[in-house]
DNA sequence: ACCTTAAAGCAAAATCATTGCGTCTAGCGA
DNA sequence: TCGCTAGACGCAATGATTTTGCTTTAAGGT
């Protein structure tokens, strides 16, 4: 259940950071299906029952570990006009999440406890990336189509071919997907 | 890595089928969370090296049956025009991957061996009946839009929305993408 | 009917998961 | 500032799962 931290600043903090930072580092070293929690524990240099405790058991610490990664460190650029924001997020969009790790995270993420928010981070985080692009193209005056059209016609069709056919995606896919839905909200 | 049997009839076979059924009757009486590689060995007479060595590790082999289960065992059924059909089939489709069972099968296919073909089964089931579905309709002499149209506009946004908002759904939400794809295409 | 070999059983060893209990420390009120 | 207190951690014992070497079974071909 990802018992989140009730104590922000301290010991409590650092163990979670060292612990994540292990799992990172050790996804990378050995590969994510090598990873045990005795394994991240010695790295981070906590004990396999503190992990247990906090996370319940790998699955929600990867879950966990995956939903941070998947957060957007930084907000959608400003190009001028809403099809090209549009369009350049969801070509980074894609292009980070189709990758091998992208969808490693996404596949965690999807995996935490099943009425957790993990899943459903991952998904107010897009919403609400691209609900500052809208607001922003509002502002300027643009005609906009709202939130939920963009996820379900392009984040929507993107994540069901990174999970069920991650072959054959390219930027090109992206463009087109966002290009269809211009053109039937706007000018 | 969901060892497939090189011998298909025969002992092999049996197992197979007795260690699936095992995994069936388990997920329904003591949950799904709870199954264990030796409590499904137990029940289907084998043991649990014979699990391990076959399919690896439960993941696997819950993957492995989800895949099973979420082959469509019947041919979409004809209500004499496209719209029609569409809309009972994807009606059909999102009752029974939002409910909780069904969302454990997805999630389950989407753990296998990442390079395998597990994920792609089922969007492969997705295609087939959906093609089924056109090429009917085609050969009635309607206009049609491509089976890819059709998995971007109806069948990713629906899946979208089962894996990362599981609340909320409904037929409605089922009938207005397919309503929004023919509109688009249609007559 | 015999041979070959993939697959299953068996059992020991290793690794991982769980839990009770004592200790420590961050955060809080006096 | 100085204790309190409760939550979080470490340690260690216990139980369960996973892995592995070796043996046995039986399917499929000759």
């Amino acid at each position: 259940m990802s018992r989140q931290m009730v104590r922000p600043g301290g010991r409590s903090a650092r163990v979670q950071a060292s612990v994540h930072a292990a799992v990172h580092e050790l996804a990378s070293e050995v590969g994510r299906d090598a990873l045990t929690v005795p394994l991240v524990a010695q790295r981070a240099g906590v004990t396999p029952s503190t992990v247990y405790r906090r996370w319940g058991d790998l699955q929600e610490l990867l879950s966990d570990v995956a939903v941070k990664r998947l957060r957007p460190d930084t907000a959608p650029g400003d190009h001028g006009a809403l099809a090209s924001d549009l369009t350049a997020w969801a070509e980074q969009f894609l292009d980070e999440m189709a990758h091998p790790a992208g969808r490693s995270y996404i596949r965690d993420a999807l995996l935490g406890d099943p009425d957790g928010s993990n899943a459903g981070q991952c998904s107010a985080y897009a919403a609400d990336q691209i609900d500052f692009i809208l607001t922003r193209a509002a502002e300027r005056g643009e005609k906009t189509p709202d939130v939920e059209t963009v996820i379900d016609r392009v984040v929507g069709p993107m994540m069901y071919r990174i999970l069920f056919r991650p072959d054959g995606l390219d930027a090109a896919y992206a463009r087109r997907l966002v290009a269809e839905i211009l053109g039937s909200t706007g000018p």
